[in-house]
DNA sequence: ATAGTTCCTAAGGGTTTTCCCGATAGAAGA
DNA sequence: TCTTCTATCGGGAAAACCCTTAGGAACTAT
């Protein structure tokens, strides 16, 4: 519990994996007078440090970032920090991303091609405690969400949060010994959860893996 | 939030596909005295519409767009309005995009990722009448094009059809002895013709070369 | 509470494949 | 003709691939 203050300010990260993006995200939300942007993240990693360091109420997150992905980010920022409130803004109106995001935690999902309004509503809707998801946002998705017809999982939820972690990895094109490091744990232990995702997922090589993995929208084929 | 016209203002209008994301920029440029934002567009057909009406200075245009996107929006620019300055701002890094922007007649180009210093910088050169290339843009992207050996084909098609068909067998997940087999050539032979397309690509990992099978429609995603 | 399952971690040891360095040589094209 | 594309081969380092084992943590289910 933190101290109350006379003016609490909402303090908030922003995660984009694109400078500029992210940057107008700030840009637009700094006239937000009960607004504070604490720190800003460009992928999934970066935020989980950022919020470890910084303790946010909320942090604004897109879901395409490489190295960890919004979803995923967002599973572990609800482990870990689970008062930390996660308002995803995204390009993808599917279906499939909001009902991934909402079963992870989201307490929002808004459009990039929101308009700026909607998103300031976003904000405030989090802040008060509420989940807002956007007009644009069809009720289809919010009924099959209640009505748990989401349960539909595709392989990519059955594989564990490093098993996803590691296939985005793979499937950005590091090789084990780059992952090792970057995870900072044996190349074996990559190797191992590599051998366990391939046989989860029936495919045996590379290519397989990296097609699935933007099928699922873990990557884009972009970059 | 208009701002007063004593002196000649950029007169400029931004162009992006999300509208949060386009908001952001303006909001960011905002902040710039001698700018003035009179107009926004959502695709390419959108942008040659507010250029006719407000006759801008300059136009800063992302490239993926719906309905028309940037690259085709730039070319009808330079042939109808030539003396509207364009700014690319793409979350594409690669060589074949750039090139084919700066053909295409682009004043300057600025990845996504950018800081917004760059940005600013890029806005203030090409008002000037420079063009501006952001040091995130390989000095050899801009010395190939200088030497015209960007010519017209993007790379996949610098490739020979072997390599081609090679590629696509690779990205669709075939091994270097099953595309052998194939093709009733020998394995060793298949390997050569991967270290060419490689090397010529410039890239070096399977998942890499996927993604770029995918990303030119060599093969799809699905299957 | 105890046993079972799943997961993350790590390692040993082995086979196969990729990746990169060479080189040769015939055929087709500018 | 001279370059390019094609096909072929050899050698060697690195990585991927596959199987197995195993401790500890966490979370069931009995």
């Amino acid at each position: 519990m933190r101290r109350e203050k006379k003016k609490t300010n909402l303090r908030l990260i922003v995660a984009d994996d694109h400078r500029l993006v992210r940057a107008g995200f700030c840009s637009l939300l700094a006239g937000t007078s009960f607004l504070e942007i604490v720190a800003e993240a460009g992928d999934g990693r970066e935020v989980l440090r950022e919020i470890e360091h910084h303790r946010p109420d909320m942090v604004i997150m897109d879901i395409s970032m490489p190295n960890l992905n919004g979803i995923d980010a967002l599973i572990r920022i609800k482990e870990e920090f689970p008062e930390t409130k996660v308002l995803i803004v995204s390009m993808h109106s599917d279906e499939e991303y909001i009902v991934r995001a909402l079963r992870a935690g989201a307490s929002a999902y808004v459009l990039k091609d929101a308009a700026v309004a909607e998103l300031e509503l976003a904000v405030k809707s989090v802040a008060a405690g509420r989940t807002f998801l956007g007009p644009s946002i069809s009720r289809n998705v919010v009924n099959n969400y209640l009505k748990g017809l989401g349960e539909s999982q595709g392989l990519l939820e059955q594989l564990t949060q490093r098993q996803r972690e590691i296939l985005q990895l793979i499937a950005e094109g590091n090789s084990t010994k780059e992952i090792a490091f970057d995870l900072g744990l044996s190349a074996k232990t990559i190797e191992t959860h590599r051998e366990r995702l391939m046989e989860r997922l029936n495919i045996h090589d590379v290519a397989g893996l990296v097609r699935y993995a933007i099928r699922n929208g873990l990557i884009s084929d972009k970059a």
